[in-house]
DNA sequence: CTGAAAGCGCTAACAT
DNA sequence: ATGTTAGCGCTTTCAG
């Protein structure tokens, strides 16, 4: 390994000088620079990233931590997290928690001795022993954990949802049924139920929540023959995954979804606007929300004393496909 | 920050003993173990990880690169390899290349600054030049690359495309058309193409290669349409999504896949199992290439002079679902 | 603009 | 079993 003390014996310069023309190059007159540059490149050397770390008491690096890594929803918050970290000179440690949602905050921790803030996507609700939690392990910014006092960005579907049941009042709907998911002490559960129960009792719809169900395609096929039992026009499902599981059945049992039922998800993957019919549903940002943490952790590492607890919030849109249709006729609620 | 020092005094011992406390815990006495723990309890002391790091030459970190955190399918190995690191004490730094594969080398060299070891999934094909380049990086494990004198797990199609091949043979099919994806030089592509080629040589089954096409949905989409000129009564598609997309298309044109015409795709993405007719294809094991890959890194690191260049071949499997079927009744092929 | 020197916090001989 | 000590490679005052 080559050290500065290399790179200054071959370029006849101190060790402080390599220092500088790695760390400030402005402050090392341009002649003595590029001698330097020229050492090193011939020696092929590079910072010590762990010695710099070390005097520097920053390592350079962030913490991602989610539910599923293997889950796109939460890949595309980390390919986000990650282009963004980069562009920053960082780099990215991710991790999940999958099925122990209770070693949550182990990890967290230890992740925490590595990096200079953390990016925390919570299985935990959004409440005091989270902040409390929170506090101990340094910068850390929360996605869909809207947390007082903790930096924080969500995706709210506020707008989506609205959007999603002022659609279906436009067709002639007069009542829906929502798919609850579990875990519901999660944000993303308390927001999505949340915005149908006000956005429907805005519209004058008539709303049954159905659920919890655990979240996915069978809970969706499971949830299908319920939603004919209640004879509903009308569903709006917690995500895709269980929409399509919605679907499914009920093309299955010989109901036209888009004509005789109308089914609503929410994220927007990839294979919703594949299928037939092509699924309605609330875009999710995840990139967008990805990217915004990211930004706001740096900032928060950067500056120790800057805003105390910023927040954003990042709005949703109602993609209308082919699964949403007028009421049939004669159709009850 | 509390460091050795600060604990030391409080437990009335030596630096060094807080740092054995920590490092080599047998090498102390229990009741000052004791001591030494109850006092970094109090202080809320951990070894700083930058310290540590400098002195003992090795960050303890590892690093994956591949084209695209946000797919399932490099996502599940990145999920895989996060674990199987967490297993052995070890983080892990993820990141992709993206649109940008002429930056894969950069990224990597990047990267190798801060870990002990990088795991590759390269979008270059297995040769020379990927062999020069991964030479100066360290310890490296290659997914899905077959480079000679360097260490690479890789999942072949061999048997998963053999039982597919078979399979359709069974049933009575003559020939098939394999849909192909670029870059054809990658060795994903190389793989499973080459292997289609000689189960179908093997087994008598006329072959016709069709592509290369841009992975991906819409690609299946026009490939379906070549495939009905082709009068053909089989498909294998390079993946699920692309085999989706030739059903889709298939459906959509009054074809009956499954009875008219079979599909097969390779992958085992979730929605296979979920779509109808459900679709025959053969799995990918991603999370085991990604632990695989990891253990063999891990090693690496922890024995610089192991094994020379160890070379796990992951094996697949075919899943046979719906969207495969007899040959129809006078079919040619 | 450049160099000398003092650590950053920790580990690993080497003593005791 | 424990303490002393010498760095790991780098950055950063402080002089010059």
């Amino acid at each position: 390994m080559t050290t500065v003390h290399d790179v200054a014996r071959r370029a006849g310069v101190s060790i402080a000088t390599v220092s500088r023309v790695f760390g400030r190059p402005d402050a090392v007159a341009e002649a003595t620079r590029h001698r330097v540059l020229a050492a090193a490149g011939e020696l092929g050397y590079a910072p010590n990233t762990s010695a710099r770390a070390l005097v520097r008491g920053r390592t350079g690096y962030l913490g991602l931590l989610v539910h599923d890594l293997a889950n796109p929803f939460y890949a595309t918050i980390a390919k986000a997290a990650q282009l963004e970290a980069r562009h920053r000179g960082l780099a990215l440690f991710c991790a999940d928690y999958g099925d122990r949602p209770d070693e949550e905050l182990t990890l967290a921790k230890e992740m925490a001795r590595h990096v200079d803030g953390l990016l925390l996507y919570p299985s935990q609700p959004a409440d005091d022993a989270l902040r409390a939690a929170t506090a101990g392990l340094g910068p850390a910014v929360l996605i869909d954990s809207p947390v007082e006092g903790v930096p924080h960005v969500v995706m709210s579907t506020a707008e989506g949802v609205d959007q999603a049941v002022a659609h279906l009042a436009a067709l002639g709907h007069r009542g829906l049924v929502y798919l609850d998911a579990a875990p519901t002490s999660m944000f993303t559960s308390i927001d999505r139920r949340r915005n149908i129960e006000t956005s429907c009792a805005r519209t004058g719809i008539e709303l049954t929540v159905l659920g919890p169900f655990s979240p996915g395609f069978e809970s969706g096929v499971r949830a299908a023959d319920l939603v004919i039992g209640e004879g509903s026009t009308a569903v709006v499902a917690f995500s895709d995954q269980m929409a399509l599981g919605v679907v499914r059945r009920l093309t299955e049992r010989g109901v036209r979804v888009g004509a005789d039922v109308s089914v609503v998800g929410v994220d927007d993957i990839w294979i919703a606007a594949q299928v037939t019919p092509a699924l309605t549903t609330v875009r999710m940002p995840c990139a967008e929300a990805g990217a915004a943490a990211t930004r706001l952790l740096a900032d928060a590492v950067d500056h120790p004393g800057g805003t105390p607890a910023s927040r954003v919030v990042l709005p949703t849109e109602l993609i209308v496909r082919s699964s949403t249709g007028p009421v049939p006729h004669g159709g009850t609620r």
